[in-house]
DNA sequence: TCTGGGGTCCTAGGACCC
DNA sequence: TCTGGGGTCCTAGGACCC
C-alpha cells in the first residue's frame, strides 16, 4: 500500500496559520506578479472562485471586505512543508516528497496495523503541530491513492483519510471520480474521451487496453493500468538532477527599454547558475527569450528566443551572463512593451565531465580558482542574504521587479538563524 | 489597464552512421 | 522495372503535473 499526504488548500491553509482573522473567511493566494488565484479557500470555492480568476476580476469582491488575498509566499510554503514532511516521516520513514504540498509514502511494512487508525493519528498530529490540514489516500499504487485523496477531501471531511482496500471501495470510489479529476488525464485526453462516452474513471478503466493505447500512448495506458491496481509509477525517494533549470518572471510593469530587462535577465541567471551549482551540473546551452503580453493587440505582439552554445559547458554565472546578455541584444527590438524575459539553461551535465573546447585552450589552474570564487560567493549569499554579492549588471533598483503587493511575512525563517560565524 | 512559473515525458520526423 | 536494414541523435510539438 502506498499513501499519499496532500495539503488542503496548502498555500491559503498555510497563510491562516499565522493570520488567524483569514480564518473561516473567503479568500485566495495570487500568483507570481499578483496576477491570478492559484490557491483557494473552501468558502471562495462555494462562492464559485475558479482556479486562475485574473485578480482584476476579483477586486470588487476584495474591495468589499467578501474576499482576501495575499501573494505568493514561497519561502513560507516550503518551510511549512519541510515541517510537515518531517513530522510525516516520523510514523512512515519510506518517504517520496512529490511536490510543494504533497508526499507519498510506501507503507508496505504496515499491514498488520490498523492503517486507517495510524492515517487518523497521523493528520491530528500534523493538524495540531503545524495547524495545516491535509488528507490522506491510501492505495495500492500512485494513481489510485491520488483517487483516494480526493474521495477524502470531498466525502470523508471528519477523518481525512480515505483507505481503499477492498474492491467495492475502489469501484465506488472509481465512479465517483470525474475523468478530468483522474492524475495524468488533462483536459486536452479528458475532452477526447467524453466525447467516446467516458465521464468518469470507473467507465475508462473498462475501455479496451489498445483503445487508451492509441488514443492517449503509453502514459496513458500507464495511468489505466494504475487504476486497475498494477503499480506502474515508482517510488523515487532520492530527487533525480534536472534536466533543465529555467527562470523567468513577467514584470511588475510593462518595460520598453533594453538596459531593465537587460538587469533581469542578469537575475534570473545567477539564480539559475546558483541552481545548477548546487546539483553540481554544467550547462551546454542557454535559452533565452523575450516576450509581449499574450493579451496585446496583434500588431503589438513579439516573441522571440535565442539559443546559445556555450563553446566549453560551465556553472560560472559571469560567463553564463555574458553570453545571455549578448543573445538578449539580438532580439530585443525597440518599441515593444515587453512583459517577460527569461532564460532556460539545458544540456546539463555532471561537472566532472567537462570537455575542453578545441579551440579554447582550457586553463585548469584558471578554472579551479574561479570555482572556488564561485563557492565562496555562494556561500556569502547563503549566510548574509542573497545577492549580497552579486554581478553589477544585476543592478540596484530593480524597478522591473514582480508585484507582490500582499505578501504576508515569512514567519518560520530568518536570515539571522542561518548565519554561520567563524573566525579565521 | 491589469491575466504565473517551473518542470517532465513521449512521439514523429529528419539527419546521419555503418 | 526492380534500389536494405538497423541503429543513434536531435528537434519540435504536444501532453501532462504542481
Amino acid at each position: 500500500m502506498l499513501a499519499l499526504i496532500d495539503s488542503n488548500n496548502f498555500y491559503v491553509s498555510a497563510e491562516r496559520v499565522f493570520q488567524p482573522q483569514l480564518r473561516n473567511k473567503a479568500g485566495c493566494v495570487l500568483s507570481n506578479n499578483d496576477g491570478c488565484a492559484i490557491s483557494r479557500s473552501n468558502e471562495a470555492k462555494e462562492m464559485g472562485l475558479r482556479m486562475g480568476t485574473p485578480y482584476f476580476e476579483m477586486r470588487e469582491q476584495q474591495q468589499q471586505g467578501l474576499l482576501w488575498w495575499r501573494s505568493s509566499n514561497y519561502t513560507l510554503y516550503q518551510d511549512m512543508m519541510r515541517r510537515i514532511t518531517a513530522i510525516v516521516r516520523d510514523t512512515f520513514p519510506d518517504q517520496e516528497i512529490y511536490s510543494i504540498d504533497e508526499c507519498y509514502c510506501d507503507i508496505t511494512g504496515f499491514k498488520y496495523y490498523d492503517l486507517e487508525q495510524v492515517a487518523v493519528e497521523l493528520r491530528k498530529k500534523i493538524l495540531q503541530y503545524t495547524g495545516v490540514p491535509v488528507c490522506i489516500g491510501i492505495a495500492a499504487t500512485k494513481t489510485l491513492a491520488k483517487v483516494a485523496n480526493k474521495i477524502a477531501k470531498k466525502y470523508h471531511r471528519e477523518t481525512g483519510v480515505c483507505y481503499l482496500d477492498t474492491e467495492e471501495k475502489i469501484n465506488t470510489s472509481l465512479q465517483r471520480t470525474e475523468i478530468d479529476d483522474v492524475w495524468g488525464i488533462g483536459p486536452r485526453y479528458a475532452i477526447q474521451l467524453i466525447k467516446a462516452g467516458v465521464n468518469t474513471a470507473f467507465d475508462f478503466i473498462h475501455l479496451p487496453e489498445d483503445y487508451v493505447l492509441k488514443l492517449m500512448t503509453i502514459q496513458g495506458r500507464r495511468t489505466w493500468r494504475e487504476l486497475r491496481g498494477q503499480r506502474c509509477i515508482p517510488m523515487e525517494y532520492e530527487q533525480p538532477d534536472k534536466e533543465g533549470i529555467s527562470t523567468g518572471r513577467s514584470f511588475g510593469i510593462m518595460e520598453t527599454r533594453l538596459e531593465p530587462m537587460e538587469e533581469a535577465l542578469a537575475f534570473y541567471v545567477a539564480n539559475a547558475g546558483l541552481k545548477l551549482r548546487a546539483q553540481n551540473s554544467v550547462c551546454a546551452k542557454l535559452f533565452i527569450y523575450v516576450q509581449t503580453s499574450l493579451f496585446a493587440v496583434v500588431e503589438n505582439r513579439y516573441s522571440a528566443s535565442l539559443k546559445i552554445q556555450i563553446d566549453v559547458p560551465t556553472a560560472n554565472t559571469a560567463v553564463l551572463i555574458k553570453a545571455a546578455l549578448a543573445g538578449l541584444k539580438q532580439i530585443f527590438v525597440q518599441g515593444y512593451r515587453y512583459q517577460k524575459v527569461g532564460v532556460e539553461l539545458y544540456d546539463l551535465r555532471p561537472n566532472s565531465q567537462v570537455q575542453a573546447s578545441l579551440f579554447e585552450p582550457a586553463d585548469s589552474e584558471k578554472e579551479t580558482k574561479m570555482q572556488r570564487a564561485l563557492k565562496i560567493i555562494d556561500q556569502l549569499n547563503k549566510n548574509y542574504g542573497k545577492d549580497t554579492i552579486r554581478y553589477a549588471v544585476m543592478g540596484y533598483e530593480k524597478k522591473w521587479i514582480m508585484r507582490q503587493e500582499f505578501l504576508s511575512k515569512k514567519y518560520t525563517t530568518r536570515i539571522e538563524d542561518v548565519i554561520v560565524v567563524k573566525a579565521y
